[in-house]
RNA sequence: GGGCAAUUAGCUCAGUCGGUUAGAGCGUUCGCUUCACAUGCGAAAGGUCAGUGGUUCGAGCCCACUAUUGCCCACCA
């Protein structure tokens, strides 16, 4: 498609349906030749920046993405309208840890295993699979319109990117922030790897506290522990109580023995052991949980681990050797439960931990990782969120952001897999072997173990020693550790680019509130550490979207609306449209089939509505106007072109102002209404008889212009392809200008005034309808007005009433008489009399006037009861007073002529 | 245990600074193949704004408590 050549077709060229299919993939294409989507660093203008939230490769297009990156969309077309060099740096996500699982699962239906395979095949055909699969969802963006820089798309595996990496860890090494020991860490059986504390998903479950009896030893005394994992049981090292728990007291410096294992247990006094819980008496299990091995730390207890890695018991679990850890727990408790020592089960409900990745139950588990201290990292990401260097919409997060950073833990950042970023750590086993120290980095803070060699690039030799034999680690990094320099990396850090210079902070970043921990706050944590800088300015939160049940749409419940099916059927802009538009401030949404249907219905209302604008163009007239670029002199716009032209005015400020305040379906529900109530509704439908007119036309073709402009961002494809069919300047208006306010256009008085003759016309219409007369049917109508103004008003539209409302003959006075055989219909202090030859049925009148008096009556007692208060018209503005009373009069006026009515139909 | 959100028409949801007769879409009812659009046009019905108490001249909106639902956080085993 060539946008010279696409001259305006003629009419009946337009089809009465719109086809988005035809339409999106060749305007993209077209955008994309164009490179209008393009950023450089070499522009003049100021720059807009935002980076996605790179999708996993893993990742099929669900209704999150869709909400996320039109919302994105939204902003950066807007921006890029206004002026702003704009950049939307896109890519995608190693995702470690779910792209290990997804490679396992396809070479397992090969009868294949990563373990038969070997590290280095293995990760070949992670490749091999990234290549196949990795970009499907990029390809997915494109449909949806996104306007992303595609030439820049990284890939968090990307070179540059795991040299930034690589710099990050090394750096927070050499300050001593990055630190390896042996601690009880979060523990995945089945992906075989530690998690940090963000990666356990707490549910709560049902299951049993388990009352077990321990003897003490040399004694027939016993003591009673209650543990909801009896199988750890294997582990313990010691009892504890509360020091003040006189309970126990009788305990102090005897010794238990272990049930089933007869291992001799320390008992120990802490003031951490709950005395209110269970028996107020615990087992000491310091290798299977945190605060059991806190306690071991404190009273140097034995750790004794009872468990391999894939959750079976190992050889210090006895005779439970190779059961799976739930295996275990049944057996033991049948065992136990046996020799009388289990003497109570209680259902007991307690928080869980799973696995986020699979959902397999998390074990506490004792063993060395890598850990990262955040408490002083993570203060000038507290200070720049409280200086309001960075905000948060909708503001509640921003307490949840800071409570989060607060209680920051340390973060545990090696995982036991083999897809993601190499841990940049060598040992050089003879320096190792001999105890020899390593080379320390001159101002280090840290202590480094013999033989540890810590690198950016691939050591060739210790070092120390020159040993060319050096191991590497053989983890890798946790996703998250690459995720969270997104903002820069992309950039070119650790390079001092000029995009750098130019597009870094970004401007805002739009997510969903489930990362704001795993991302949002650890970017806040990288970008000041490592640019000195907040990386972004403003936080846009969305809420999640969620099936018409409210479960969190996933393609394995099989709940999902898939949006490439909606665009299908619909068309893009359906999509984005519908999903914007039950977008409220952070809510979460609910998607349904309808919701799509009501855009693509809107699409449909702008496509024959333009239609209709460009059948009906005078080419001549609209020649002459674009050629002089000057609207037509005033007195050439009838009063409904300067009502349209108001209107359209104050939406051009509406929505300009919702989107900055980022009420995107504000924004949206404006556009709506203006196009298809105001402009649709009633101002094409009044134009139809003088659409040849200059005024008219000129005023078709800017309301056209300027709506398309201002529905782009929302719906880009339909809008580029009907903006290209109007006379228009400018290539695409995707890079046209965003409207500007003219003040000077927005005309209360001439709003009133059509106001007034819209109301008059509803009420013909309305009389009317209740009467079933014949909509092909003209009706005699006589109006009586007591006010010079209404009056006026009324006769000077009298051509627009007589059009709307069908009208054969109508009269306007202030001393018209009540025709015989009428209806009667009142709004403010305009009567509207509907002549009904031969259909008036006097009974049904009656009932209308009766009901109408009873709203008028209580809406009367309601005024009433306000201002015979003396504190209101005392306290409340004068204006609102004013008004009350002024509505009082005009209600009591209605109620008269409606009893006058009523007086008349008893005859 | 702590925190956050939600509760408004039959359904799904808006409602900004406390101030007209509380809005929209869908659905419903009535009438229309009106020459842009039946993915449409016109008209209408439909509400104790979860409950209780308070602040205020005035509360869907502010405060307190309660109820129901959902989510997040937390080392009570």
């Amino acid at each position: 498609m060539n946008t010279q050549n696409r001259t305006n077709p003629p009419p009946d060229a337009l089809s009465k349906v719109y086809s988005p299919k035809q339409v999106e993939k060749a305007w993209y294409q077209q955008w994309l030749s164009k490179r209008y989507f393009s950023a450089s660093f070499k522009s003049k203008k100021k720059p807009y920046t935002v980076v996605i939230p790179p999708p996993n490769i893993t990742g099929i297009l669900h209704m999150g993405h869709a909400l996320n990156n039109t919302l994105q969309d939204i902003l950066v077309r807007h921006k890029r309208m206004q002026g702003f060099e704009t950049l939307w740096v896109p890519g995608t996500d190693h995702a470690g840890i779910a792209t290990q699982n997804v490679v396992e699962k396809s070479l397992k239906e090969e009868g294949l295993s990563r373990q038969a395979l070997g590290r280095e095949e293995f990760l070949k055909r992670v490749w091999k699979w990234r290549e196949k699969y990795g970009h499907t969802i990029i390809r997915q963006l494109h449909r949806i319109g996104c306007s992303c820089d595609w030439e820049r798309t990284r890939f968090t595996m990307d070179e540059g990117l795991s040299k930034a990496v690589r710099e990050v860890f090394v750096r927070l090494y050499e300050k001593g922030l990055i630190y390896r020991g042996k601690y009880i860490i979060n523990w995945c059986p089945r992906c075989q790897t530690a998690l940090s504390d963000e990666e356990v998903q707490h549910k709560e479950i049902t299951g049993h506290l388990y009352y077990l009896k321990y003897a003490i030893e040399g004694t027939d005394q016993h003591v009673t522990i209650a543990t909801t994992r009896p199988e750890t049981m294997l582990g313990d090292t010691a009892v504890g109580y509360h020091p003040g728990d006189e309970r126990y007291r009788h305990l102090e410096g005897k010794t238990a023995l272990l049930p089933l294992l007869n291992r001799r247990l320390t008992i120990i006094q802490d003031d951490l052991i709950d005395p209110k819980f269970g028996t107020g008496a615990l087992k000491i299990t310091p290798a299977h949980d945190p605060v059991d091995f806190n306690l071991a730390e404190k009273h140097g207890l034995e750790y004794v681990n009872i468990l391999n890695p894939d959750g079976t018991l190992n050889e210090n679990a006895g005779p439970y050797k190779g059961l799976d850890r739930f295996e275990a727990r049944k057996k033991i408790v049948s065992e136990l439960e046996d020799r009388r020592i289990l003497l109570e089960m209680k259902e007991h409900v307690h928080a869980v931990g799973h696995c986020y990745r699979c959902q397999t139950v998390i074990e506490p588990y004792l063993s060395p990782q890598w850990f990262v201290r955040m408490k002083s990292l993570a203060k000038p990401a507290i200070a720049a969120v409280k200086e309001g260097k960075t905000t948060f919409t909708p503001k509640r997060w921003t307490k949840v952001y800071l409570d989060w950073m607060n209680h920051i833990k340390d973060w545990c950042i090696s995982r036991q897999i083999w897809w993601g970023h190499r841990i940049p750590v060598w040992t050089c086993e003879s320096c190792r072997s001999k105890g020899t120290p390593p080379k320390t980095p001159k101002d280090s803070k840290i202590y480094t173990e013999p033989g540890m060699v810590v690198s950016r690039e691939t050591p060739k030799k210790c070092p120390v020693c020159g040993n060319a034999e050096l191991v590497q680690d053989p983890d890798v990094l946790d996703t998250w550790f690459s995720s969270w320099l997104w903002p820069f990396s992309t950039l070119g850090w650790p390079e001092k680019s000029e995009e750098l210079k130019f597009f870094y902070p970004t401007s805002c970043l739009v997510t969903g509130y489930e990362i704001i921990f795993f991302w949002v706050a650890r970017m806040m944590i990288a970008g000041h550490e490592f640019m000195g800088k907040e990386p972004f300015k403003e936080v846009y939160i969305h809420g999640i979207v969620r099936d018409q049940t409210g479960a969190k749409m996933s393609k394995s419940l099989g709940n999902a609306v898939d949006p490439i099916h909606i665009i299908d059927e619909y068309g893009a802009d359906a999509l984005r449209y519908g999903i914007i538009s039950i977008t409220a401030e952070g809510q979460d949404v609910y998607a349904s089939k309808e919701k799509f249907e009501v855009g693509r219905n809107f699409a449909n209302k702008v496509w024959n509505a333009s239609r209709f604008v460009i059948m009906n163009l005078d080419k001549k007239i609209i020649h002459s106007c674009l050629k002089s670029n000057q609207a037509p002199k005033i007195t050439l716009l009838g009063p409904f072109d300067r009502w349209i032209l108001s209107r359209l005015n104050q939406t051009i400020f509406n929505v300009t102002d919702s989107l900055e305040k980022l009420r995107f379906n504000e924004a949206i529900s404006t556009l709506y209404d203006f196009f298809w109530h105001h402009f649709c509704d009633w101002y094409v439908e009044l134009a139809k008889p003088g659409i040849r007119s200059e005024g008219t036309q000129w005023t078709l073709c800017e309301v056209l212009d300027k709506t398309l402009k201002l529905l782009h961002p929302f719906m880009p494809f339909i809008t580029e392809e009907v903006w290209q069919k109007i006379p228009h300047r400018g290539e695409s208006i995707m890079t046209s200008a965003w409207p500007k306010l003219d003040k000077k256009r927005i005309d209360t008085k001439i709003e009133a005034e059509a106001e007034l003759v819209i109301s008059e016309i509803q009420a013909i219409r309305n009389v009317r309808s209740a009467w079933q007369i014949n909509p092909k049917e003209r009706v005699t109508v006589a109006v009586k007005t007591a006010r010079d103004r209404e009056m006026k008003i009324l006769k000077n539209y009298s051509t627009y009433i007589v059009q709307m409302a069908k009208v054969s003959s109508l009269q306007i006075g202030k001393n018209v008489k009540r025709p015989k055989e009428s209806a009667v219909a009142n709004i403010g202090r305009v009567e509207t009399y509907v002549v009904l030859s031969g259909l008036i049925d006097t009974q049904m009148e009656r009932q209308r006037i009766e009901c109408a008096l009873l709203d008028v009556e209580k809406m009367i007692r309601g005024l009433q009861g306000r201002l015979r208060n003396e504190d209101f018209v005392k306290k409340a503005p004068k204006e609102i007073v004013e008004r009350e009373q002024r509505k009082a009069e005009e209600l009591e006026n209605r109620k008269k002529r409606l009893l006058e009515n009523l007086k008349v139909l008893t005859y």
